[in-house]
DNA sequence: ATAATGACTGGGG
DNA sequence: ACCCCAGCCATTA
């Protein structure tokens, strides 16, 4: 069922590190759509429970999480280290992921 | 094939 | 800084 593009962006969002996250726009890019923000979330809306793909990473680019209940995907960043502002932001300066070929050092 | 949808985004008020 | 508007794209019905 897993439509090639929808797959193309799981498997874009696996790629987040841990403790990091990034904005539809910035996985939509990566992925080759300027503009295709709005499939990214898409994608991710349409993924089922026990997927496996950190969809909690996936932040709008405010740094802020444009689920109508955060609660569940803000208790998992904090658990992966992120820091929330008061008014529930994350700084992307200090825990945006930098992209796909930024990090790739393993053994 | 056409129309509607939505976890977006950037610009303007 | 916050709220609203129009543009954009792949998937669904």
């Amino acid at each position: 069922m897993a439509k090639r593009q929808f797959d193309a962006v799981y498997a874009m969002v696996q790629r987040i590190p841990e403790g990091e996250v990034a904005s539809y726009g910035q996985i939509a890019l990566f992925l080759g759509w300027p503009n295709g923000a709005r499939t990214v979330g898409w994608a991710l809306r349409a993924l089922t429970s026990g997927s496996g793909v950190p969809w909690h990473r996936v932040v709008n680019a405010q740094g802020k999480i444009s689920l109508p209940n955060p609660t569940r995907q803000r208790a998992l960043l904090e658990t992966e280290g992120i820091v929330f502002d008061e008014k529930g932001r994350i700084d992307l300066r200090r825990f945006g992921w930098r992209g796909p070929d930024a990090v790739d050092l393993e053994p």
